[in-house]
DNA sequence: CGCTGAGTTGATGACAATCAACTCGGGTGG
DNA sequence: CCACCCGAGTTGATTGTCATCAACTCAGCG
């Protein structure tokens, strides 16, 4: 199952880029309040900012990490998309999920037990790295980490079980729209952490070969379907900027629930 | 997206069987060191037992919850099969899972959030009920539950995404070996917690509707494509019974690994 | 004995994959 | 500065996998 032709080389995270200039400070991080921390207290953020080891800058389409592999490290996603995906036996991938600023990559509860999926740079990407085998140790100690990882697990697994709904059982077009749709307002949602949003568009790194490695199609497929629901006057894909003209009609063809999809839940 | 015609009653346990005769004693249960409370000393299992509030039977095909509905309810499963899935606007279902015994069904962190699958007995079930609405409470107080329970979660987000995998990027023979082979060792790995479980053979009371549900197939490709797989010598499903009689051929058709598949991860 | 639900089989058709040629725009290097 | 290249996307022609529709078998059961 693993064994594809290519060399398939642990990621050397000496390689990766150390963020130039100081460390950002946890407790003025814009995206600490959607990430793992959000709701920790500003008098534990010294303590936040020792466990995280480093602050990497990774240029577009590396990978962080690759199925199979052990991996040193979890990260949160401070700046940039990334794209977290699996391989079949003949080489093509399905991505799982699009990462955006706040989202935790790598995380497993077992640091023994190697990760099953990849994770690549979209665009360039900026990730605090956390030193995955004190992971386990530091959710039992703090609760409300724990609490709020399980909120973060719980929201991925819904999105995933979305997707499965699409790829299974809705056509091309369906697929598509629910996946701009939901791309959008997560997007629009993290406000001024993605430059670039605005009010009816998003700056949109992702490339038709990515959407039909998402949804299941392929990049030809995705093509046609995008100019049908172009001419529909719906939405406009153009220079990596996504625009949604008619979001209603989008919606219901997408069968997207805009309520269900933003629930961060709070912490409890 | 909720709409359907059909008329959408909250689930009304009232009406669920109570287990007659006595409740089976958590210290005693067979399916304890599978299920969350895996690893809870012996002498807190009083106490997991007072938070058990029922135990439930239930016929087949009855539903236990119900996407959109609020549920009071969290269960594990104690006996027999049940599927949790989600429903197109067409009315389609996709199968995200299929549960078996100490499998934990229902969980969500923010209990006020309904659910968004349903969950169906396909054979009679017995099932602990454990009220949500304490659950959070219990994970924050107990590190050693709420570590538990990620390691679950991280388990069916795993068998989430190679359905995602299968669904999207293989054929119809590939994701039905897929099915049968990751059942199959579920099952054996009950041992003695599933009756019929022989050397080669499980007991299977899945119909080709549900396999068709659960990989993005209709019944009738199934039957063709299982008539496939059975002429090739692979397998057989007759009489709710699955055999497997060629298990490296239908691995590697399957790209199935058993070493990833039955990773429990220990507590830690 | 007929009803019902599950499964089988055949005929047909649709949606998406595949193969291939081509455009377009943005680098890069001569 | 221009020629060239390259990756991304577009478009057309064709194929194929799987869906759909429909008729039928078969076992279980009241």
């Amino acid at each position: 199952m693993l064994e594809d032709g290519c060399r398939r080389m642990a990621i050397n995270y000496d390689n990766f880029m150390i963020k130039p200039g100081e460390k950002t400070r946890c407790a003025q991080c814009p995206v600490r309040k959607l990430a793992l921390f959000k709701g920790v207290a500003l008098e534990n953020l010294e303590w936040t900012q020792g466990y995280r080891e480093h602050q990497f800058v990774i240029k577009p389409k590396r990978r962080l990490m690759e199925e199979g592999l052990p991996s040193r490290y979890a990260f949160t996603l401070f700046s940039g998309w990334a794209a977290l995906y699996q391989t079949a036996a003949t080489g093509e991938r399905q991505i799982h999920r699009f990462a955006l600023p706040g989202d935790f990559i790598g995380f497993r509860p077992n640091p023994a037990i190697p990760i099953h999926y990849s994770a690549q740079s979209l665009t360039e990407v900026t990730v605090c790295a956390f030193p995955v085998d004190r992971l386990d140790r530091i959710l039992r100690e703090r609760t409300d980490l724990s609490a709020r990882m399980m909120d973060m697990n719980a929201q991925s697994m819904r999105l995933c079980q979305q997707y499965m709904l699409g790829i299974g059982r809705k056509s091309a077009k369906e697929r598509l729209s629910f996946l701009f749709l939901e791309l959008f307002h997560r997007a629009k949602s993290l406000a001024g952490l993605l430059e670039g949003t605005e009010e009816n568009s998003i700056a949109f790194p992702i490339s038709q070969e990515d959407m039909a490695d998402a949804m299941g199609l392929t990049s030809v497929h995705v093509s046609r379907t995008l100019k049908e629901l172009t001419d529909a006057g719906l939405l406009t894909v153009k220079n990596r900027r996504l625009t949604i003209h008619n979001e209603p009609d989008l919606a219901e063809l997408a069968q997207f629930d805009k309520k269900l999809a933003l629930i961060d839940h709070p912490l409890l």
